[in-house]
DNA sequence: CGGAATATTATGTGCAGACATATATAAATC
DNA sequence: GATTTATATATGTCTGCACATAATATTCCG
């Protein structure tokens, strides 16, 4: 390779890339180390690292210390969703947004989300269920439960101008959380809500929240029939 | 500020993310500039740069050149899903993986899929139905068309005794893909094949897939009822 | 006053060198 | 031969510096 120079990260990145996809190095080979690879490319070697590294994020390559840098053998595909306030992905498709608390309650929770958040038996918590609507159509059925003590303000939050989605958001500094996506079957209640014909697929976003101040809230989105989830490319 | 010296990229970004989390720069806060936040932490910029970096990623800064570094508004929740081999995902949970090619043959696809790959109307495709199994249990059905002129060898191919969805992982350079998440009712045609109720809400990911040389392949994945999909943390 | 040219500034990136850390491999010891 | 210790090496990170780039703020000029 005596070529131009390969001087920014970028370009090394898509370099590696093309030598991957063209199989010049195989999934399961050792490429060469960054020092030789930055000899090679007429770089510094942080430019290479850079490059590697993100890669590796990616999956693509499989980096070990004195052992060196290797080609996956089986790349896990990473996607990326972005979640955003429901409010800005309903304006973004430009339809009016609207919500609506059906159901506002302290007590406690069930074990299913007393287990999901890890907190005691007796311990009560904010129920909340809102219908959030897109041009006046179902969009999204939330079922909230908000932990009172990590978020004292909740309780005397009305949620009649702002969304519990969008008030939580703002409000409520929040450092962590997992999401699990899964299908369920309408029930009446879920129909009735939803305005859907009973025994529909629905897909399933349920989303606990912590932070160092204890767990925040735990949340079931149930999105009218239809609606798909995209990756950010 | 006179504690010890926060001299990691890690040690920034977590001291970052604390005064964000308790309040000490609000959203929408201008934070301090990278030069002066170097001197006050008693590191380098480019550590404190590559702290910031990865937190803008994340989506709970916005970086402007120039106007600076603010907290994020509405801090967009990037969940990252790991998506790997299906073999692989079964036996990580220690069941016993096996798949059956239900149906293969070449003909032209219907035009969602022509659609979605963006190939002429009279191309011929591999046209692939398969089914995997947990301890012989239904897991997912894969509904698959393989773009022939991208991958010749797909048609020497039989699957029986590596399924699709590896043989493409291993021997396909793949450079792009996009994912959607979606449910569905489970048709009579499905629930047969997955063992489960017609009418059952079922969990959907199509997938397509692309390289420099055009597009590989495109694939409906149908997991049985109760697959949950959880993001990496 | 309004628009264009210019200066300023914060982030973005590159480089060379240094040291830290993990770890595979070889050597030494029991 | 098995276990421990040493060493070599590739990646991981930090520093101080430099220049590039984008975007705002300012100045200049018609």
């Amino acid at each position: 390779m005596t070529g131009p120079a390969i001087r920014s990260w970028q370009a090394v990145q898509d370099e590696v890339r093309r030598r991957i996809a063209r199989r010049v190095w195989k999934p399961g080979d050792y490429i060469p180390h960054e020092a030789e690879l930055a000899r090679e490319f007429g770089c510094a070697r942080a430019t290479v690292n850079r490059a590697l590294r993100e890669l590796a994020e990616e999956g693509l390559l499989d980096r070990r210390r004195k052992a060196g840098t290797r080609v996956a053998l089986n790349p896990v595909r990473r996607a990326r969703i972005d979640i955003q306030v429901i409010r800005e992905e309903i304006e973004a498709k430009g339809a009016a947004f609207r919500h609506a608390v059906l159901v506002r309650e302290l007590r406690a929770p069930p074990p299913d989300i007393r287990d999901r958040m890890g907190t005691g038996a007796g311990q009560a918590m904010l129920h909340l269920r809102t219908l959030y609507t897109a041009d006046g159509a179902p969009y999204v059925h939330e079922d909230r439960w908000v932990n009172p003590e990590a978020v004292p303000a909740v309780l005397d939050e009305t949620f009649s101008d702002i969304s519990p989605n969008e008030w939580l958001v703002r409000e409520v500094p929040f450092e962590g959380g997992d999401f699990t996506f899964s299908a369920m079957t309408s029930t009446p209640a879920e129909a009735s809500v939803l305005s859907c014909a009973v025994g529909e697929g629905l897909f399933v976003l349920d989303r606990t929240t912590w932070s160092a101040g204890g767990v925040i809230t735990s949340v079931r989105l149930v999105f009218h029939p239809g609606y798909r989830m995209q990756t950010e490319m």
